[in-house]
DNA sequence: AAGCCGGGGTT
DNA sequence: AACCCAGGCTT
């Protein structure tokens, strides 16, 4: 079998077996295509597909997009993660809105210019939207043509990547690309799977190294693997007369960039004189909840929350550094981290209850 | 070359 | 609990 099998085998199975009913599937234009790319990245497409829509209903095209405000876009972002995504989608919609008429680029170097598009994400907008011969490497991808080959190393070591971007140019067939490419996608989310593939099922078993050592499941080998430190913060959730609770935007990089946060100390022990010294005001009644973990990619956290009411008539629409007070009710106004957001869910539950 | 950046699903 | 996912950017 050669390259050129290789396609047509996988087309073939494509014309059967391939997902065709994807939102962004119907009507796929450059910036329909883009939007899904952005929000497909390290996030499946299950987890997707609600935030797709809201979005495209409300940024239906690229204008609408660029005219938007940054806080909008990471509120209907909250709790999809990865939100330099979110920024980077745009700032991109601004460039292109000002330097490119208000149309995305149609060349793979003009659109790895833009933040947040890299090789493979420009690679199927290309292919994709407009049929463009330009190969992709994402997990799926990955995984497919670590198996077809057995290599035996980590596919994120570069030596590795490279060798992986070669086998996928070589690969790509002459015509029909965007089918082709939705194809490749398609056999590692449903055929060529992490645990338990479906080899019987699989149009490309018969040249898949893997398969004939019948021990598929030991590619790709796991990411060397480290340990996770801990990280403790204690978050202090201060509420005034009106039932308002206290939110400050949190740094532009770093984690949860761009985000509402609460403010943050050291410890529970230190919450009052903290509040005391930062903000100038006394606590009333305190109250500490359990703590929560929540776990990263990279460490764990751990979040001590201190519920506390703020005496006094002392409320400003703005205060300094900041600083905002917020009404419980429109949760998703703005971006919030996920386990903000399910600390504020706990607290409206609580003052309902009162 | 390695680390940073989230949240949810699967095993 | 470990691992992975339609990756890109920074150092």
């Amino acid at each position: 079998m050669n390259e050129d099998d290789f396609s047509q085998h996988l087309l073939a199975w494509f014309d059967s077996y391939g997902r065709k009913d994807l939102p962004w599937q119907q009507n796929p234009t450059l910036y329909r295509i883009w939007i899904s790319e952005i929000m497909l990245q390290q996030t499946q497409v299950a987890t997707v597909i609600p935030y797709y829509q809201r979005f495209i209903k409300r940024f239906p095209d690229l204008p609408a997009l660029a005219c938007a405000s940054v806080d909008e876009v990471l509120g209907l972002w909250t709790g999809l993660g990865y939100y330099a995504r979110a920024r980077r989608l745009h700032q991109a919609a601004r460039i292109v809105w000002e330097t490119h008429e208000g149309k995305l680029p149609t060349t793979l170097e003009a659109l790895m210019e833009l933040p947040g598009i890299g090789r493979s994400t420009g690679g199927a907008m290309l292919a994709l939207a407009l049929d463009q011969r330009h190969p992709i490497l994402d997990g799926n991808v990955k995984r497919v043509l670590i198996r077809q080959e057995a290599i035996e190393h980590w596919p994120g070591q570069p030596k590795v990547e490279k060798q992986l971007w070669q086998r996928a140019t070589t690969l790509l067939p002459q015509t029909r690309l965007a089918d082709y490419t939705q194809a490749i996608m398609d056999l590692g989310a449903t055929v060529c799977t992490r645990y338990r593939p479906r080899c019987p099922s699989c149009p490309v078993k018969e040249t898949c190294q893997a398969h004939l050592q019948a021990n598929p499941e030991a590619y790709p080998q796991p990411r060397p693997r480290k340990r996770l430190p801990l990280r403790t913060t204690c978050m202090l959730i201060l509420l005034n007369d009106q039932g308002e609770v206290l939110l400050e935007r949190r740094p532009p990089t770093g984690i949860w960039g761009g985000l509402w946060s609460f403010p943050e100390c050291p410890s529970q022990t230190e919450a009052a004189p903290w509040c005391q010294e930062q903000l100038g005001w006394p606590l009333g009644e305190v109250q500490n909840w359990p703590s929560l973990r929540h776990h990263f990619t990279h460490f764990t956290l751990d979040i001590q929350p201190v519920v506390a009411r703020i005496r006094g008539e002392s409320r400003q629409v703005m205060e300094p550094n900041g600083r905002v007070w917020y009404k419980m009710e429109p949760l998703y106004k703005r971006g919030l981290p996920a386990p903000i957001l399910r600390l504020l869910k706990r607290l409206r539950e609580q003052s309902k209850g009162e």
